[in-house]
DNA sequence: TGTATTTGACCACG
DNA sequence: CGTGGTCAAATACA
């Protein structure tokens, strides 16, 4: 399914880009026939627009750069048990024979990393990037103080989706959380804009569960969010992830991050109906409304409003040769800071904001937010 | 009662 | 052989 390579993902994104364009092209149109509208609303409309045609440029300009080299017909994700309850209820009896369509290790998969900073070190509070997770595992690190989570999509076993990431709070700063994505979604579930950091909920389904149909795209807050591509120019892995600690600029490689789109609003709790663990989003939420906060660390200009931070660096990369690779790498990391940048966070800020923004999981089949069945 | 998380064990990879 | 990733039974929660 993720076919989206190289190149093609690049081009796949940059065909959301300006799509996105289009349509903001013609709200601005819209602006300038109704006579309510205001000069800022002008100069939103047009920053907008302008910013995305910047990183459609970018974006092009990357993807010329750096033509993608086409991946292998990776994976195979198996879709052992979990996938369909095939041991569901009577498992059990026969000679456990885990590993004969198992593969452990998922090698192939695009993958790729980011940094979540969240505020304050709530140390029940994880990242959500929009995304229902599953957790199906923890495991003590070597060398870390924390585990790390892994999770998978909830809808995995519906709709055979097959990413997956692991969350690790860094040792040095409990404010950040490590996250490694990994395969694309190809589930239509919806991604949230209201994202933000969940307080785990002892078992509550806090960020699951929600039936498909529409969902109140609460949350105007801002936003920030990331692009790249994905699968830089090789891949197939074998270029160990490095990332320093410090630097959240690390680019990596040649390639960049994928587009992710991710968002961490100031108080993102709404006990809606569902039910979180009512105790522990007092908790969060009063973590997450400081007055001055500013947690970003990194660049010099990001919406200062926003509560949480994340930054999106590494990615999955290619072959160890490419790495140092001079100007171009470096450039395409440029391209994505910049793109990173810019003020998609602002913009969206702005609220309204249409839905179907940002980047679609990438890869998968044409992203329209449609309905998942 | 159904769903999500926890946790120990299993297994692949290096 | 050590480490990391996944499985799945047990458990917790709504």
């Amino acid at each position: 399914m993720q076919d989206g390579a190289g190149a093609e993902g690049g081009i796949h994104l940059l065909l959301t880009i300006l799509a996105d364009g289009e349509e903001q092209a013609r709200q601005l149109g819209e602006l300038a026939e109704d006579p309510r509208s205001r000069a800022e609303h002008y100069r939103d409309a047009a920053a907008r627009l302008q910013g995305t045609l910047g990183k459609a440029v970018a974006v092009a300009r990357a993807v010329e750069a750096a033509p993608g080299s086409s991946r292998g017909t990776d994976r195979s994700y198996s879709p052992r048990s979990a996938d369909e309850s095939s041991g569901g209820t009577a498992a059990a009896e026969a000679p456990p024979e885990r590993q004969s369509l198992c593969n452990k290790r998922r090698k192939g998969l695009p993958r790729w990393t980011a940094k979540f900073r969240v505020p304050d070190a709530n140390l029940e509070a994880t990242p959500d990037d929009g995304f229902s997770w599953r957790k199906y595992g923890q495991k003590d690190i070597l060398g870390a103080k924390f585990p790390r989570g892994y999770y998978r999509c909830t809808y995995r076993a519906a709709q055979g989706c097959p990413a997956t990431k692991q969350v690790q709070r860094s040792d040095t700063d409990l404010c950040v959380f490590d996250v490694t994505y990994q395969g694309e979604h190809t589930c239509h579930q919806k991604q949230r804009h209201a994202a933000a950091v969940t307080a785990h909920g002892g078992g509550g389904g806090s960020q699951s569960s929600p039936p498909p149909h529409h969902e109140q795209q609460q949350d105007p807050s801002m936003q920030l969010v990331v692009m790249g591509f994905k699968d830089a120019l090789k891949v197939e892995t074998g270029a160990p992830l490095h990332h320093q600690d410090h630097d959240y600029y690390d680019h990596g490689p040649a390639s960049a991050p994928a587009a992710v789109p991710f968002s961490f609003p100031s108080v993102p709790f709404h006990h809606h109906g569902g039910g979180e663990a009512p105790d522990n989003n007092p908790a969060a939420a009063a973590a997450f409304s400081p007055p001055g906060s500013s947690y970003f660390s990194a660049p010099p200009h990001r919406c200062p409003a926003v509560a949480g931070s994340y930054d999106v660096y590494d990615y999955e990369a290619g072959p160890p040769g490419a790495r140092m690779g001079g100007a171009d790498s470096s450039e395409l990391g440029e391209v994505v800071s910049r793109a990173t940048g810019i003020d998609y966070s602002s913009l969206y800020h702005h609220a309204e904001v249409d839905p179907h923004l940002p980047f679609p999981p990438f890869g998968g089949p044409s992203p329209s937010h449609g309905p998942y069945q």
